[in-house]
DNA sequence: TGCTAATCTGACGCTTACGTAAGAATCAAT
DNA sequence: ATTGATTCTTACGTAAGCGTCAGATTAGCA
């Protein structure tokens, strides 16, 4: 790794997360990404490979669980917090406390692991019924000779 | 089968699919459910099981593939095109036409089923995405030794 | 026939998730 | 230092998907 990549503005961002700047910052208004640390009033904002990845994130979350975005906050919040906790896990020595942060780490990743398993469950139901519903039409089609 | 069942109205036809009137009412406007068939300015709406079955199908493909309302008009209109299918398929003798009307409802059949399949798909890409960082946590509480 | 519950038709309201426009400020390059 | 491209803030606009309210009408029952 070098030492610090290449900034990232807003514009970029968006391009590299196949949405807009004003997404971008509405995102960051409603809490949803954290606004980037210490940037003053009317200054450019600058994002890091991270920022992309989360970002990512949201969108895809956005996108194939139809959340509101308040909703994807929550889960969000879980993500921003375990790399939070990856900082802070690199930088402890206590094992007790390496253990808890990780611990937190697997109940973040749990609770949208079961949303996912959820959705895709319903929609696996919802496929089989069709795939049914196509059987029964190629069954008459069959009586009919073909 | 008895003869005419008892006509449902607006109101159960919204508790029986988890909706509110209002939003019966607005699917019908935008299209989504035909207007039943032959009704009178002002008079009461009166839907069948089938109409039914029909909502209850759109409220579930817009809950799980997160679709505009147009686009589902578009996926409903296969539906509704399908009951008139199945409608003319009783009532016709000529094989030919029989196979003609089949081969139309396999093909709206097979664009939801392409529609739940892809989305299912990336369900489950997000899936192993999460179940992968899962093992790896898992991994480092092993390390230290739980 | 009278009563009551449910429904009818507008029509305006509201929230979410951005789009868009305007004028000022910033940043990188020359 | 100037320029040009991008970004900044502020603020109003918009489309979708209903909620809600008002006043009139209808449907089923005693």
């Amino acid at each position: 790794m070098s030492g610090t990549a290449a900034p990232i503005r807003i514009g970029e961002l968006a391009e590299l997360t196949g949405t807009t700047p004003r997404t971008i910052r509405y995102y960051e208004e409603i809490g949803l990404l954290g606004c980037a640390s210490d940037r003053q009033q009317g200054k450019h904002r600058c994002y890091t490979e991270a920022d992309v990845a989360r970002v990512r994130e949201v969108v895809r979350l956005r996108d194939l669980l139809g959340l509101t975005l308040e909703q994807l906050s929550q889960l969000v919040e879980a993500e921003a917090a375990r790399a939070e906790i990856r900082r802070e896990f690199r930088t402890t020595e206590d094992p007790s406390r390496q253990r808890s942060l990780l611990e937190q780490a697997l109940r973040h990743i749990e609770t949208q692991l079961a949303l996912v398993r959820g959705r895709r469950d319903d929609l696996q139901a919802l496929e089989r019924e069709l795939a049914d519903k196509e059987q029964t039409v190629r069954a008459k089609l069959a009586a009919l000779g073909f």
